[in-house]
DNA sequence: GTGAGTGTATGGTTTTCATCGAACACTCGG
DNA sequence: CCGAGTGTTCGATGAAAACCATACACTCAC
């Protein structure tokens, strides 16, 4: 009925509700920089969560969108059966100015 | 005769050859935060390893600062037998625009 | 309804990291 | 030369985090 999935819609956290100690180890992970990077790379909404090339299984890299998540880094939302992502550029940007493109512009 | 103290001096990392993961993980330690900011609010060399208010011992203190001069944050000098300290501000900030400001203005 | 595709939850393993206590190295003032 | 002060190194411990395999929940096409 409400068109969304798996069971419960995620819990989002906004950027502005986020302390920098939260947002610099949800950066400070490899495997979570890929995804913010490749995320950056994508239109909002096109990309659902096993379409990225990381080299985890599936439940870590749930873990892993949930932690971006509570960081305030990407918003989630059902799409039949697939979950898809934005990025949250414009708010994350509000709250931590300069941050996102420093990870981005970084080799 | 080197005037300088412990027995090898510390080596130190330059913020150009430190790339952005380890500048982040560095910087998502409680207590390490807490060495910048109060190390920022400081002069330079005015600072000895032990004078910060942190609840760790010793040697963890030590440890810290080894990471803080890894991530190129972090300049140190021995003078007599203490390790003073410096915040590398402008080569940190050439490096990584906009970092440094975030985590000190941050409540 | 069934089966394929997608993501989450759980439990357990492994790795990583912060921490401590103790031993050591160095400096300096007596 | 000693002793106090300062910081590093080592080994061990404990907690946190990443990871996997499995089992489960949901949607959709057929």
């Amino acid at each position: 009925m409400t068109a969304s999935s798996h069971r419960t819609a995620p819990d989002h956290t906004h950027p502005d509700d986020v302390p920098v100690q939260t947002a610099l180890a949800a950066l400070a992970d490899p495997v979570r920089l890929v995804l913010v990077r490749e995320l950056a790379g994508s239109a909002d909404w096109s990309r659902s969560c096993g379409s990225f090339d990381v080299p985890v299984g599936k439940a870590a890299l749930s873990h892993h969108f949930s932690v971006l998540r509570g960081a305030g880094l990407v918003e989630q939302r059902d799409e039949g059966p697939k979950r898809v992502n934005r990025l949250r550029r414009a708010e994350f940007d509000a709250r931590f100015p300069g941050l996102l493109d420093l990870v981005l512009r970084d080799d």
